[in-house]
DNA sequence: CCGTATCCTCCTTGATACTG
DNA sequence: CAGTATCAAGGAGGATACGG
């Protein structure tokens, strides 16, 4: 499944950061979740296409990772709150700059300039 | 193949940066090209065990997304230096964060502490 | 409301051999 | 040296229906 992260012979932890980070779904869920708690229909509304199947795979996996925690509340009709660690939350930074990154980067994409 | 970028919704870009950087090379030769020019032989032997015909889609696919320049040189034997874009240059704070992340990431996990 | 169960497609990645 | 060609496997992601 996923290849032993202790056995990255270099020095390049990108790799160890991507293999836990990628994919189509994980950031843009950290992005959510740093906003504030969000329940798992809520997050799966603002995630726009999402499938309930997915979204609950990927919130496993962060879980699994210590990205994210989930919080069940024992209640009739159920609640389940999900939030960051704070490992998650040490990823503010770097989900900050890939957004403005991302966005000027679709800017340039839509209105091309010369140099 | 890849969704139409200028098609999302919402505000977070998050997502339409990682359509363009996610995978598993992509990140990690950005950082290396970040060190400077490369050839396609000398990124090769530095990716542990990226398969040549891998190398050469990741780096057709970041040229056109207009984050690597390709450079040939009409010379026998031939050569082909790979080097960074403005955009790709721009990248480098969110690799150099991505990098120290995973670092600490690894640390954590490979000798956990309690809180 | 918060998920699971099933079934399915196709992209990503890889191994190996070969070429200008 | 810098790639292509070919074949193959597996997993990421998706559609739909159902369960506690």
């Amino acid at each position: 499944m996923r290849t032993d992260l202790t056995d990255k012979p270099d020095n390049c932890m990108v790799e160890v950061a991507m293999e836990i980070l990628g994919g189509r779904w994980k950031l843009a869920i950290v992005y959510k979740l740093l906003q504030g708690t969000h329940r798992f229909g809520e997050l799966r509304r603002e995630m726009h296409g999402i499938t309930p199947r997915m979204l609950t795979r990927q919130l496993r996996e962060l879980e699994e990772d210590a990205i994210v925690e989930r919080m069940v509340y024992r209640e009739v009709p159920p609640r389940v709150e999900y939030s960051l660690t704070e490992t998650g939350k040490s990823l503010e930074e770097i989900v900050y700059l890939l957004d403005v990154w991302g966005r000027r980067y679709l800017d340039r994409a839509t209105n091309p300039r010369k140099e």
